[in-house]
DNA sequence: ATCTAGTTGCGACTTAGTTGCAACTAGAAC
DNA sequence: GTTCTAGTTGCAACTAAGTCGCAACTAGAT
């Protein structure tokens, strides 16, 4: 995950309060969650996570924070190409999006930034007068460790 | 969905046969939901379509071949930004890919080929030493009748 | 015509996410 | 600080989407 030096902790969480989100005990540790993620989290991840900070925080409380947070644009949401199971990942949404890569030998997920990526969104918007809100894209195959 | 002059129907059914694949009554029914489908279908509406040419197919066997035309790289799986529900769509993966935009105002699906989105893929493919085998870009935002 | 590995329908199951509701609470207004 | 209320919560029950074990069936090779 790429980890901006510049992301302070609880930056997350004054974002949303500035933009007049109500700020409740859970929703705070949801948020220290997902700002702290040293990798992708899927919802069962990060409500394990949440209650070790907070043991009331519910199932249906991160579901709907998820859905909040992906409304304001603050988290992207993710496939990884469902390798096991059908669930979703969720991501601290950053400056600059980044596309995703999956292995489908090994796992491994690799993150990648790309000028070409950006030209790419940029044609969206001017050749289709496409408004971007979200940009998500997923790519599967073998990595190089694998690729035979 | 681009439906190439070139795609002859039975197409998708010989290609499998050729790969050794073994054709049943139920497969030949799903298939051809798939090959001559107009947009983007998700499971149960291939399962409705199928079961009016074999009322026998059942909806495991739809799941099953929908995971064996995946393995077989004969068609791709997408969320369309998951508009309403969780569900899966599905379509014949042709030549060349394509990106789709999903306009959250009024839940247009738009289909765009590009040449920047097959430049970025060969930066992936030489700069990131990645094998592609699956390519999903998907954008959500507001469609240039909706952008106000 | 025979044989067998692959495929099927069925039904029960899992997993992921949603929802209605009564109780609670953040934060704005006094 | 007290009051107030719209927004939020946990809970439990629910839906939707997809999976799986198994006995019966069958495609296609021999
Ligand atoms: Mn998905
Ligand atoms: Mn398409
Ligand atoms: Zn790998
Ligand atoms: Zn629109």
């Amino acid at each position: 995950m790429p980890f901006p030096q510049t992301e302070i902790p609880g930056r997350l969480q004054s974002q949303l309060s500035e933009r007049g989100v109500r700020m409740t005990a859970q929703r705070r540790a949801i948020l220290s969650v997902i700002e702290t993620a040293k990798k992708h989290l899927d919802a069962s991840s990060i409500l394990r996570k949440a209650q070790k900070m907070d043991a009331t925080v519910d199932r249906s409380t991160v579901y709907r924070t998820l859905e909040l947070l992906k409304r304001h644009g603050a988290i992207d949401e993710l496939d990884l190409m469902h390798m096991e199971g059908e669930r979703h990942f969720y991501e601290r949404k950053t400056g600059r999006d980044h596309l995703h890569m999956a292995c489908l030998r090994c796992g491994k997920i690799t993150e990648f930034e790309s000028e070409l990526f950006e030209d790419l969104k940029k044609q969206l918007e001017r050749d289709c007068r496409f408004h971007i809100l979200v940009a998500r894209l997923e790519v599967g195959g073998y990595c190089a460790a694998c690729r035979k």
